[in-house]
RNA sequence: GGGGGCAUAGCUCAGCUGGGAGAGCAUCUGCCUUACAAGCAGAGGGUCAUAGGUUCGAACCCUAUUGUCCCCACCA
């Protein structure tokens, strides 16, 4: 007995078992194979603390429809898959967590914190890649990596040392970004700005000689407390006498200079500027060009420090408050104005950073990016959609030296070592015995970590083994497709291009397929703090991963953000649905003899009609994914299924069917075919629904995963009969159009008269006429003479339907002049073009071809038209 | 300040290199036609933001304008 559907399509029955059962098969594993061409794709992996959301969803769903099609198309198609280890959001929950036992990084050490975090790892790392597995992800799960295991650390430390052999990494005291909460530097990547209502304070600072006082705003007057001087424009001639001069700090009774330097704004509030080089980016740049102290008021958690006097201590806003007190109980605050400005923030925990001059890490990037804007020019990696390239060279030439130091303790530990002795610094990625220079043993490693995106740069070769030479490097490196969101682009994609380069001298990947964010219904962006997102898992729960796959790829297209909403999903469904039953159908009317996939030796018109719309399909299809185009991939399927094969198709075969014997075999046999064919296109975007009819139908092999890709073949091209058919679908649409507008319920069935010169093909149509258009009997010839009958026109028939007492002469008349108009209206346009000299002339032969038929066409139908309001 | 996206049916969006405006949802009408009411048949609904330009021909290419969203930079 051939295994039949159940009656209802439902997910939940049956998408987990196929997982297992392409887990138990092996068919996610990728070989090596010389025969064939390799695939590449490495996961963005995901933060180990994180929870599947939508976005992830969607960039899994787009690499899994890649990876599926290639695998099927016959390449080693390799996806691996991987967690990363989030530094600093990582550290944040532990310290998070450890803080409800009322403990902190301190009272555990180093050692117990690390601890901790690898039981977290064990603990949450596997709970991500379950929800993966949920979606139907297609991952090498044998080559499943993370960022902080021993070959990704390996691959850091080499890194890491190379580049500071090279020059390229080097350790300096900087103006950085600090997060007060995070208590570590982050990276200018990591800095978000917002827009924050603010003041402009508005002090005097008096001249030391008693000359009267400068007059300067500030939008952070605690920052005072480390000013070391005033700058003013070297050409602002209000203050030309005035360089040179001292001032004394109020509130600090500190003496500092005037100075002169271009980077004072002559126009921008009084060009007077307070400078305070340990606290602001421009500062410390003034400060370099002076030689200015730098003074650091504030501690880690944004408190002042000892430096600030009567203030140390006082948290920064507290200390703000006061201080702007205090100088205008001195008389040195002039006014205050509201001011809106762009405050940086943590990328993490939006917490106002602080910049702040300390010692950290950095990476030296002009070097690096030049070569890596140079291989994006030569098309050796290209953006689809192009147009973030510009975003990638726009950051890529005005970057600025990266800082990669982390004061946090959940990460690669920097290979840097001191030697207490002598105070050298050994960068080694082994740790050194004895300090080279003096000998003494006793050596200090450096206690910070790197920033998390260091090893996530590395990521596309690390992964394959990287610095060994594996055979899978040699195999499957460079990767092809980099796909993922446009936020990422900075942090990820470009750092991984400059890191590729430098160590393995070769792109890492030749295609950045880059897509959008997933919003909320309104076209919010989902947070957590607004409560609107949507959680995946849920939705697989109720509709199911095919379903939800099958939304976020349809009527998306690259780069563009899009909504998600309930109704798409449910139309996914209900599409996942349409498909489950048209199985059904051709399951419960197919014999036990045909047992493969085979076509029938003769066809019929409509079987033709099918096959050949069915064969574009496969060549459009295996276009469009080629071009990245999967929306456009998608809706082609769709359709084809729904409005081809649903509700053509299988309604013309019911007739056969019923008629048994040769002829059911016959149709049995295409609609075998083309669904094992359809199934096959639709496997890479609904791979549980696909692989569970592929197991329901005849078939070659246990798996739709190692079916082969259908091919394009030639001779199931059949246009003419494409053409022939479409004439007897218009018959019968015009006819359902008129009974319809009649309101003649299908119940109310009528003899059909068709006057027409092809009357071969719909005298062997009769049955559909029967079957689809309500047709009691169906009489063909090439003349018809029918009184008292509603008449339908269309371009290769005149149609009588006698329904004598239904005919509301005057309505019909209407009708028929609605439809004369169009196609007067038609003609009007087309031979208007033909008519025109300059289009005759210049547009491609097949165009103007093309109108003419059009025209030929049109003129027939108004003929038909005209006979019918003639006869009426 | 610089750069970019978007503007197409009531809503959400497709529309590949220029060649007869599409889908889903919503609305209206009629149908339990034995695969599917998560369905079937039909209908209505668009100056493709505006103004120019290129072209035989523009939703698509160019220029400007308006609206809107985003990214980068950041004047203290």
């Amino acid at each position: 007995m051939r295994k039949q559907l159940e009656k209802t399509y439902d997910p939940q029955n049956f998408e987990d078992r196929i997982y297992q059962f392409w887990m138990e098969g092996g068919y996610f594993k990728a070989e090596r194979d010389p025969e064939k061409k390799p695939y590449t794709i490495v996961i963005p992996p995901p933060n180990i603390t994180g929870q599947l959301h939508m976005g992830h969803a969607l960039d899994e769903t787009l690499q899994d429809i890649l990876i599926r099609t290639k695998r099927m198309q016959g390449y080693a198609a390799l996806w691996v898959p991987g967690t990363d280890h989030a530094s600093i959001a990582t550290e944040a929950k532990i310290v998070e967590a450890m803080k409800k036992e009322g403990l902190s990084k301190e009272d555990i050490g180093r050692e117990g914190f690390l601890e901790r975090a690898w039981e977290w790892k064990k603990q949450y790392g596997g709970r991500i890649v379950s929800q993966l597995k949920k979606l139907g992800s297609s991952c090498d799960w044998s080559r499943e990596r993370f960022t902080l295991d021993e070959g990704c650390s390996e691959a850091v430390n080499e890194v890491f040392q190379k580049l500071y052999d090279k020059g390229l990494i080097y350790r300096g005291e900087r103006i950085i970004n600090w997060c007060p909460h995070c208590k570590t530097s982050i990276s200018e990547a990591e800095v978000e700005y917002e827009e924050q209502q603010g003041s402009f304070w508005h002090l005097r600072y008096p001249f030391t000689d008693g000359s009267g006082y400068l007059e300067l705003a500030t939008t952070r007057p605690e920052t005072m407390l480390g000013d070391t001087a005033v700058a003013v424009n070297p050409n602002d001639e209000r203050y030309a006498g005035l360089v040179g001069k001292m001032l004394i700090l109020p509130l600090c009774n500190r003496e500092i200079p005037v100075v002169a330097d271009d980077y004072v704004d002559m126009e921008f509030g009084t060009g007077v500027v307070k400078i305070t080089p340990a606290h602001d980016p421009n500062d410390f740049e003034v400060g370099l060009r002076h030689s200015l102290p730098i003074i650091n008021v504030l501690t880690e958690d944004a408190h002042i420090n000892e430096n600030g006097g009567v203030y140390a201590g006082m948290e920064r806003y507290e200390a703000r408050r006061k201080i702007v007190a205090d100088l205008e109980a001195g008389g040195f605050l002039v006014k205050v104005e509201p001011h809106s400005h762009n405050v940086g923030t943590c990328y993490r925990c939006h917490t106002t950073i602080e910049p702040r001059v300390s010692k950290q890490w950095f990476v030296k990037m002009e070097p690096l990016a030049k070569p890596a804007i140079e291989s994006v020019r030569q098309g050796e990696t290209r953006f689809i959609p192009e147009r973030f390239d510009k975003i990638y060279y726009n950051w890529m030439e005005n970057i600025k030296d990266w800082c990669i130091s982390r004061q946090l303790w959940w990460g690669h530990r920097i290979p840097a070592y001191y030697c207490d002795g002598c105070g050298e610094v050994v960068v080694s990625k082994s740790a050194p015995e004895a300090c080279p220079k003096c000998g003494c043993t006793h050596l200090t490693q450096d206690p910070d970590t790197l920033d998390t995106w260091f090893s996530s740069a590395l990521w596309p070769f690390s992964t394959l083994g990287w610095p060994a030479d594996t055979e899978d490097l040699k195999y499957f490196y460079p990767t092809d497709t980099l796909v993922t969101g446009y936020d990422i682009i900075f942090f990820w994609v470009a750092r991984m291009i400059f890191s590729a380069l430098e160590q393995t001298g070769e792109v890492p990947f030749h295609t950045v397929f880059i897509h959008g964010l997933v919003r909320d219904s309104q076209g919010r962006k989902m947070s957590k703090s607004l409560g609107n997102g949507i959680d995946p898992l849920e939705v697989i729960s109720q509709y199911g991963a095919d379903a939800l796959r099958l939304a976020l790829v349809s009527g998306n297209s690259p780069g563009n953000d899009m909504r998600y909403s309930d109704d798409k999903i449910k139309a996914a469904r209900n599409f996942a649905n349409k498909l489950w039953n048209a199985t059904r159908f051709i399951l419960m009317n197919l014999s036990e003899e045909i047992t493969q996939v085979s076509l029938p030796d003769e066809l019929a018109i409509e079987d033709k009609w099918l096959l050949s719309q069915y064969n574009r399909l496969v060549r459009e299809v295996t276009e469009n994914l080629d071009k990245y185009e999967l929306g456009v991939a998608e809706q082609k399927i769709y359709d084809f299924i729904w409005d081809i094969l649903c509700d053509w198709y299988i309604e013309l075969a019911k007739a056969r069917l019923q008629a048994g014997g040769e002829t059911s075999l016959n149709v049995q046999k295409v609609l075998v075919y083309v669904m094992s064919g359809t199934v096959r296109l639709l496997h890479p975007f609904m791979p549980f629904i696909t692989e569970e009819i592929w197991q329901a139908l005849p078939n070659d092999c246990e798996s739709i995963m190692i079916a082969g890709w259908p091919e394009y073949c030639p001779e199931l091209d059949f246009a003419q009969e494409e053409r022939e058919f479409t004439r007897i679908m218009e018959a019968i649409k015009g006819i359902r159009n008129t009974r319809a507008e009649m309101n003649v319920p299908p119940s109310r069935k009528a003899a059909v008269y068709i006057e027409t010169p092809y009357t071969a093909a719909f005298e062997a149509s009769k049955a559909f006429f029967e079957k689809l258009a309500s047709a009691s009997e169906v009489h063909v010839a090439e003349e018809q003479k029918v009184d008292g009958a509603v008449q339908v026109a269309t371009q290769s028939a005149r149609i009588f339907l006698p329904l004598d007492e239904l005919i509301d002469k005057e309505k019909e008349r209407e009708r028929l002049n609605r439809e004369k108009a169009a196609a007067e209206k038609d003609i009007a346009v087309i031979s208007g073009k033909l008519s025109n000299a300059g289009f005759v002339a210049k547009a491609p032969e097949a165009v103007v071809v093309k109108e003419r038929e059009k025209l030929a066409r049109a003129e027939e139908l108004l003929g038909k038209i005209n006979e019918a309001l003639a006869a009426l």
